[in-house]
DNA sequence: CGATAATATGCAACTGGTTGCATTTGCAAC
DNA sequence: GTTGCAAATGCAACCAGTTGCATATTATCG
């Protein structure tokens, strides 16, 4: 339990919004987690304790406590997103697309490209939960390896 | 026209992958135009031309013309992609989440990143075509202003 | 130029996620 | 404790995108 879930609570109460049955019950799954869980999983999981929980109310409260900053939503892009109690520092993930290992690095690396944005065109960029995908170091080498699913069907070609 | 429409066909023909209407037809549309497009627009599109292209077959053949590295893949997070043809240097995206303006930024200014995350961590970083949250320079100053559907019903908080 | 075989297409079923609306519930005031 | 009402939930319909499979088409070879 590393985000105090009582904390969490509080946030949601003082701001006027009601604490629920399914709304304590994904605060404190993300709380006893130190990684990030699809809304998919969370729903599974949910429904483990509470067989009625509806996958909206699921979608719709992970929305909530984004934007309420409780939650902090990563993009793995391609459409594939999960979902983390918000921690500081913020983090990002770089992500092996041969392996799928993934990598947390501090938001430190991404200061200078902060300040360029910000220089040299007046953007002040959302640094915050990234996800990059690349070769990780192991890969690098041996790449096609242990690749998933290679396109089988290359007729006479490459 | 800016990339050879009649190159890209060759491409596609000489790894031995067939030259069939509809990918002549995605490969005209994109290589057409100097943005980016999302499969939802390709197909209608495309059906103004030839009214019985189906859906599956345009998400097909954009994923096998990504892999083959004729058309980019920009992605926009929270699932919203879009293809161009594969266009010379790589550009990113730096898009406002006010006002939804979209700068277009060379990729040099990722260059250092890019070492930075091979030094520290062995990491190759992917950096074509990524996409960048934040605010734009006049957002910064008005940001509430011409704000899209802030959530309305905020009880008696904030 | 016609036959062949593998590829590409169209279709229909399905999945993850979203939305509108009727019902229920948390919470504050009485 | 009861009441009132906005907020939250559950449901069912819906949408974009994906997948499996039968059919149609391309390119090649005879």
């Amino acid at each position: 339990m590393k985000t105090k879930h009582s904390d969490l609570i509080d946030s949601l109460t003082t701001r006027g919004y009601r604490l629920t049955p399914q709304r304590e019950l994904l605060l404190s799954m993300l709380s006893e987690t130190d990684t990030h869980l699809s809304a998919d999983t969370l729903l599974t999981r949910a429904r483990k304790a509470y067989p009625r929980v509806n996958k909206s109310v699921v979608y719709r409260n992970l929305e909530l406590l984004t934007e309420l900053g409780l939650v902090s939503r990563v993009d793995f892009g391609g459409g594939h997103v999960e979902y983390e109690v918000h921690r500081h520092p913020h983090h990002h993930h770089l992500v092996c697309r041969n392996c799928h290992h993934m990598i947390g690095i501090s938001s430190d690396t991404f200061a200078d490209l902060q300040r360029q944005l910000a220089d040299r065109y007046g953007f002040s960029a959302d640094m915050d939960h990234l996800a990059l995908f690349g070769l990780c170091h192991d890969c690098q080498t041996s790449e096609p390896a242990n690749a998933h699913a290679q396109r089988s069907h290359h007729p006479h070609a490459l």
